[in-house]
DNA sequence: CCGTCCCGCCATTCG
DNA sequence: CGAATGGCGGGACGG
């Protein structure tokens, strides 16, 4: 019986893992910036050596084990599989992944390398390349990736339903919340078009690898997870906040929430914890008007600037085919560098789509009531963004190659196809999954739902007096107005990239001492 | 008690 | 059909 409950605590006695206590102590060490702050390094090292002598004495019965939780984490998983790679590898080398090894070597079952496997490709920093194997690409893709999808995060408006959240979230809880008064407000379902997996270029999913699965949960969420932080203004996001977000957009609508958010949330937790091996994100704590609740905090670059000429041209020729729809995706770097070659997105996406029709057919879970005839309604923005990204690098490609970038590995272009006939970019077809990716990057935006009814929402309000926690800083009291908090981003610890500079254009209340405090203990913040 | 989140059953897909 | 993938959530652990 109980055929359903966890493995207790060490009762099987075979082989007990080699991992030391140490390593944990190391990937506390790596988690938190290594450069500087050695200040909190410090601390975080004793208090971590604190912890674990204390441990030490307690499980002093067999001089093994101390299979604490934590020594089978996610996050202590993905670091030790991080250590046998490189973050810039020589893409001629052979980067080749195999699960079994990884497996084995890491001592662990298979799921969970999946699941880090998962949010890497998300990230672009590995793609599977067949049945048990991944190519590893570390870090080399990442500025390119993060550059994207921040943009598509924008597009999405995920700015915008995280303020609303938060204001909507700072306001239930002030205000009694007695009971009742719930429900009428589900009219925030708007700009999100619900997407699915962005590809990259050089690494659509390779391994004849299904395609219905693509947009299934962690990989997407992983990337919608990203996004958050990467449109955030304070670089803040809470669990709560990002399920919300993310589950709004599954499933239509009548989500059973609760039990839905719940495991939400237990899946972004498995997504935190790599992305903090990662060293992309790091736990904070928010203090808000009631109490303050874990969130993480956005420690990776900043600005991924991909080429910078033609930046000009290309928001310009966006904003053309994108039609008057959107006046808000402001005017960016628009493009990604041209690493491009020929356009093998489009015989891709032809086959893609010819094999989603396949499958569209026999899911009738669309609710939409298929007009063909006017799709241009709802998502023509983001079918037009697309069409114009493609256009862009098409003449970008024309008017010469660009010399800034190494060769990048032409895609083989599968002879398969001889002369895809299919003409190319008619996603016009909505529904699921069309992909496109002019080069650039692909989208999968779903079926229509709402109008183009981009209600901007007053922008008045903001965020209740959001502090990090800080041992020392007590939140503060009048804090409250509405308003932003405002980019306090000053001194962010030097991104490896490059910071960027405020946008102080909000000139606000904006204290809130952002930076993030390691466990909770009265750890001696800096001067 | 509650925030985390490991573990592994078992549904899906692939091959 | 068996193997590869990976949803999903019970309930254990740590504070």
């Amino acid at each position: 019986m109980g055929p359903l409950t966890t493995p207790k605590k060490g009762v099987e006695g075979h082989c007990v893992d080699p991992w030391t206590p140490t390593s944990n102590l190391k990937i506390l060490i790596s988690a938190a910036s290594p450069d500087i702050r050695n200040r909190e390094k410090e601390l975080t090292v004793e208090e971590a050596a604190e912890e674990y002598s204390k441990q030490d004495a307690e499980e002093v019965e067999e001089g093994e084990r101390m299979t604490s939780r934590k020594d089978k984490s996610l996050g202590l998983l993905c670091h030790k599989f991080l250590e046998r790679f490189e973050d810039f590898p020589d893409p001629h080398k052979d980067n080749d992944i195999s699960l079994d090894d990884v497996a084995s070597e890491l001592n662990v079952e298979r799921r969970r390398i999946y699941d880090i496997m998962n949010v890497l490709e998300s990230l672009h920093m590995v793609s599977r390349s067949a049945k048990n194997h991944y190519t590893w690409h570390g870090r080399t893709k990442l500025s390119q990736t993060l550059f994207v999808l921040k943009k598509v995060g924008e597009e999405q408006g995920y700015h915008r339903q995280m303020r609303q959240l938060r204001l909507r979230l700072a306001e239930e809880e002030e205000r009694r919340s007695g009971g009742g008064a719930e429900a009428q407000d589900k009219e925030n379902r708007e700009g999100s078009k619900e997407l699915f997996f962005v590809e990259l270029p050089g690494v659509e999913f390779r391994a004849a690898s299904v395609n219905s699965r693509k947009d299934k949960s962690l990989r997407v969420m992983s990337q919608k997870f990203v996004m958050l932080f990467l449109v955030a203004r304070p670089r803040v996001v809470s669990l709560d906040i990002a399920a919300q977000i993310l589950i709004g957009e599954d499933q239509g609508e009548a989500s059973l929430d609760k039990n839905k958010f719940k495991t939400k949330v237990r899946r972004l937790y498995d997504i935190a914890n790599v992305l903090r091996s990662l060293k992309l994100i790091e736990k904070v704590h928010v203090t808000e008007e009631r109490g303050r609740k874990p969130a993480f905090e956005w420690v990776g670059p900043e600005e991924f600037t991909q080429i910078k000429d033609t930046e000009v041209k290309a928001v310009e020729n966006t904003k053309v085919l994108t039609s008057r729809s959107s006046k808000e995706n402001c005017a960016k770097n628009l493009f990604s560098n041209k690493r491009f070659t020929r356009h093998p997105s489009l015989m891709k996406l032809a086959k893609s789509i010819e094999e989603d029709r396949r499958k569209i057919n026999s899911a009738p879970s669309s609710p939409a009531k298929s007009a063909a005839g006017d799709v241009s309604v709802d998502f023509p923005n983001k079918m037009a963004q697309l069409a114009a990204i493609c256009k862009l690098q098409l003449d970008h490609e024309a008017s010469g190659p660009k010399p800034s970038e190494p060769a990048r590995t032409p895609i083989p272009l599968t002879p398969a196809t001889p002369a895809t006939p299919v003409t190319p970019l008619i996603p016009v077809l909505l529904q699921q999954q069309q992909a496109v990716g002019g080069g650039a990057y692909a989208v999968y935006v779903p079926p229509p739902q709402l109008r183009a009814a981009a209600r901007p929402q007053p922008t008045s309000l903001a965020v209740r007096s959001m502090t990090f926690d800080s041992p020392t800083a007590l939140k503060r009291p009048g804090a409250e107005e509405t308003a932003e908090s405002s980019p306090s981003k000053a001194q962010r610890r030097e991104t490896s990239f490059r910071d960027v500079s405020p946008k102080l254009g909000e000139i606000l209340q904006a204290r809130l001492k952002s930076r993030g405090v390691h466990l909770p203990s009265r750890a001696a913040p800096r001067a």
